[in-house]
DNA sequence: TTGTTTCATTGCAATATTACGATATAACGA
DNA sequence: TCGTTATATCGTAATATTGCAATGAAACAA
């Protein structure tokens, strides 16, 4: 069916899956650190720092956008992008929660 | 096109975009919460617990074997999984430099 | 105004993912 | 052996994702 059954899973495990999806694609994760890199924020230029059409960036950043990790700036013809703070922790948050479920817990049977 | 260009982005990239990918939905993440919740290893009792068609679990944990973080042992009928504490930390790790990236150095310009 | 630059949107094709019914397989108990 | 139980695999349908050419829109410069 290709349809993800979300209604049968908590908040927090959904919350958990859209966050990864936005890492699920490695131009979204050189997106993210390309923004990092640069201490000033980047516009179109990640067009050419990573090799993919205008329209597959614009895309990939507008899936960005909508999970609240980046920001987007209009500054004349061009539009800058850097990382929102606030939600990038939070995202951190909730993902480190789950990572450090107790592993001790985890039985020795295999 | 559908087809990742994985062969543009550093080994790096792709081997954060693979992990999250295992957590981008929401039945995997079930599967491995419970894991870590029973402090024995678990068998297809998923398949109650989370309320997917057995094929549908059996699929998923594939994919999760595939990866490394799970593990399964044959036991009688039934197959027992759990976390595989050392490539799960692997998966920690590296999942957590990415996420860690000084946001600092991000600029303050939008 | 006209052309240029920069980015977003649209439309489409190709591939990937999700889900499940049907069926196979393998171990066990009677 | 035969039936049962537990899981894996196959086949298929539906939806999602990825990528790009073509086009649109908005700001600027001449």
């Amino acid at each position: 069916m290709g349809l993800t059954k979300t209604e049968i899973f908590s908040e927090q495990q959904n919350q958990i899956a859209v966050f990864a999806k936005a890492f699920a694609h490695p131009a979204r994760v050189a997106i993210l650190q390309h923004l990092f890199k640069m201490d000033t924020c980047v516009c179109g230029d990640l067009v050419i720092e990573i090799g993919l059409a205008q329209p597959t960036i614009s895309q990939h950043l507008k899936e960005l956008k909508q999970l609240g990790l980046i920001k987007g700036n209009i500054e004349g013809t061009s539009v800058c992008y850097c990382i929102d703070q606030e939600n990038w922790n939070k995202m951190k948050k909730v993902l480190n929660e789950f990572f450090d479920l107790d592993i001790s817990a985890a039985g020795n049977c295999c």
